[in-house]
DNA sequence: CTTATGTCAGTGAAACTGATATTG
DNA sequence: CCAATATCAGTTACACTGACATAA
């Protein structure tokens, strides 16, 4: 049954998937001690970036529809990790930020996730992960170009 | 709302996950018009690869349980794209083998998906195509070392 | 009226676990 | 009995689309 690779292993797309397939894994089991889904952890990762922002702006910044990061900010609230103002102060935005409990797990998830990154970057070195970030930076814009999904004009100069 | 970045950009996972995910979708978009979905497109490439693979041998390959890969199989083969014996040859496995239909539709599904590919590492060249594919199975392997899935130790003593 | 937002409801793809039958 | 396999059934996590109300 083990027989010889033909040229399925040339692949790069299929390695992509591959590591981003074993990143998620070592990513849940990273997290499930502490009772977090990736989205989850990647929601409050987002909201410590970024204190006060509304479901909207979640939903752009991790490239999901606003139900989605409705749903998620939804279980992270009943858990007391995230706090939001029952009145908008303006418009329908209700500007969200983490609790203490919600920033404390919040630093733990960061550290177990730390971790797994330098794992699987330990072979490569500091220069050689830098390389690979930029690299597939390159490639999300190369395939991003193909199909724009809002704002695909050259940039006006800001 | 849009504040500068401060050290969220220069995690290799998260530009890991999101060049995964432009994969992902460019794949979705460019096998839609074949009807199929990227888990049947990998199970077609995997018969093609290895004739004769039963449904549990897939699931190893494609890292997911039998379960997953039997619906996967069901659908391929109500569609006449591969075929499997009524009856075992032997214990219960049913060699799977791609019919013409299967093997023509999967020539254009992996051009298509090569294209894609091509598209995604245009701006890297052969050379850092190859190296970014090199890094990326590096990784993966760093990731999987820390969390074996079924056959690691070299440690039998009954 | 238009746009952005929050929220409720339903849907769908794709994985999962559990259980059962069969074969060696 | 045990191990591997196929297969049926239910479930789950997570995204999606659609619809509606509200506020600027």
């Amino acid at each position: 049954m083990t027989q010889g690779r033909v040229d399925l292993d040339s692949s790069v797309g299929l390695a992509l998937k591959r590591a981003a397939a074993a990143l998620r894994s070592a990513m849940d089991d990273a997290l499930r001690p502490l009772d977090l889904s990736v989205p989850q952890y990647a929601c409050l990762e987002q909201l410590q970036h970024r204190p006060g922002m509304s479901a909207a702006d979640l939903a752009r910044a991790t490239f999901v529809t606003r139900q989605s990061a409705h749903t998620t900010l939804q279980g992270l609230e009943q858990r007391g990790l995230l706090d939001r103002p029952a009145q908008a102060p303006s418009g329908r935005a209700l500007p969200t930020r983490l609790t203490p409990a919600g920033a404390d797990l919040l630093a733990r998830a960061s550290l177990d996730v730390a971790n797994v990154e330098a794992a699987m970057l330990a072979s490569l070195g500091e220069v050689g992960a830098q390389r690979l970030r930029e690299d597939l930076v390159t490639c999300t814009a190369s395939l991003e170009g193909r199909k724009p999904l809002d704002a695909p004009p050259p940039a006006p100069p800001g």
